[in-house]
This record gives structure tokens, sequence and C-alpha cells, in this order.
DNA sequence: CGTTTTTGACCCGCGC
DNA sequence: GCGCGGGTCAAAAACG
């Protein structure tokens, strides 16, 4: 069973949210203070991939690092980015969730990445996390195909955890899928790794302008084709 | 028929 | 050393 991937037309909203994801996760890397350490995209200028979807459904947005701890979503104004988005959000403390899923998943993550790699040395993952509401939608549909491998009830949520895979050969993206034990209403989706490989479902793609480490759409298909 | 989901077992690191 | 919590594997079932 595949998600939603054309079940809902989420290209509609797509041209809004797709600034609007990548407007937060700038801020995201840096730690909202502190030195910007660009976890995730300032290392990894590669491979793109959206983590987000169901366009309808993404109401709050919130971008967790395993680094930084919380990162409330930028309200305003994002330099960088093209257009600013229009999210009216910020009713969610962000302190909340954080540091609870960061913690957790950053002591246990690294064990365990290590040990399914095979490799014990400080293999720096990149990981990044998203919490947005979604009421009825748990995975929500960012242009890659997951195959779940795995469903772990954790200890301090009533709500099961979901473990899913990039489905493409040769790329071990994983990323997990919880509700938010707090509140029910908001999902909260956490990505580890990059893609190397862009979208199958060719939905939008982006480019990293080096020198700037900015993002730009380029376009609604893999480039050459 | 190929791929994905399901689900319990297994494994590993950490704290006590 | 042991138990707990969390992440992954793998076999079988389900699905399109």
């Amino acid at each position: 069973m595949h998600m939603a991937l054309s079940s809902r037309s989420s290209f509609a909203a797509a041209d809004v949210l797709l600034p609007a994801a990548m407007a937060y996760r700038q801020p995201c890397s840096g730690g909202g203070g502190g030195p910007a350490t660009s976890s995730y995209f300032g290392s990894r200028p590669a491979a793109p991939f959206f983590p987000f979807g169901t366009a309808a459904q993404l109401d709050v947005f919130e971008c967790l690092s395993d680094e930084g701890g919380a990162v409330p979503a930028p309200p305003a104004a994002v330099p960088g980015a093209f257009a600013t988005p229009p999210p009216p959000l910020p009713l969610m403390p962000a302190e909340r969730v954080v540091p609870d899923a960061a913690a957790g998943y950053s002591s246990h993550a690294r064990s365990a990445a290590a040990a399914a790699a095979g490799e014990g040395p400080p293999r720096r993952t990149d990981r990044i996390a998203f919490r947005v509401r979604s009421d009825d939608e748990e995975v929500l549909d960012d242009g890659y195909k997951w195959r779940k491998y795995g469903k772990k009830s954790v200890k301090n949520s009533p709500n099961p955890r979901n473990y899913y895979r990039c489905s493409t050969e040769g790329c071990s993206v994983k990323k997990r899928v919880e509700r938010d034990k707090d509140d029910q209403r908001y999902v909260v989706t956490m990505y580890e790794g990059v893609h190397n490989h862009v979208s199958p479902g060719t939905i939008y793609y982006a480019t990293q302008d080096a020198a700037s480490g900015r993002f730009f759409v380029a376009g609604m298909h893999q480039p050459g084709h």
C-alpha cells in the first residue's frame, strides 16, 4: 500500500509549502542562536529531500535538531529563502517536544546506527525532525518511496513509532514517524541520513547555491529528464 | 508475481 | 551483571 502519493492533491499548495519547508530548515541547523553548525544542509549539499507533503494538512511546522535541541519555527522573515512562508503558526512551544525526542534519538540512534553499519566511529548522520499537524495522515508524502521495517511502542508515549527506510536501493535514509504524545493532532517525523538519489516521484527539487547556501526551486522534474 | 506490511524475536547500549 | 528501552531483522502474510 502506498501512501498518499496521488490520493491527495498536494501540488496545489506545494508552491507555498516548499518555500516554507526550506525556510524553516535553514534556521533549523543553526539552532536558533548558536553558531550555525549547519548540521543538515550545510554539510551535505547533495541530495535534496523534502519532508513534507499532504499540503492541506501542514498547519504547524516545527523543526527539531539532534544537536541544537529545540528550534522554534522562525516566525517571520527568513533571509535567504525566496518567499516568506505564510504560516500563522507559533502556538506551540517547541521546547516541550524537542528535548524528549532529541535526547532519546541522539543517544540511541547513534549506537544503533553504528551497530547496524558495522562501524564504530562517530559517523555523524544527518538527522532532522519535523513536527507537523496532521489529523488523519500519519505518513506524509515527501516524494520518496518508503518501506516500513519496524514498529515499536515507546516508553513515554501511548503511540507506536513506525520505522521506514527509503526503498531505493543503495539509499539508506531512514525515517521514523510517531504521533506527538501530548498532541495527538501532531505527527513527529524524523529523517536520518541523506538521499543519494533524487525523488523517484519526481516532485519538486531544489538546488543549493554553493556560495550563499541558499536553496532554489529548480523545477518540477529532475534535471535532464 | 513482485513489493510492501506485519509482527515477534533478536540485538545492543546504557543505567542501575 | 542484569534489566530496560529502543532499533533492526526476517519470515510470512497481504496487497496491487
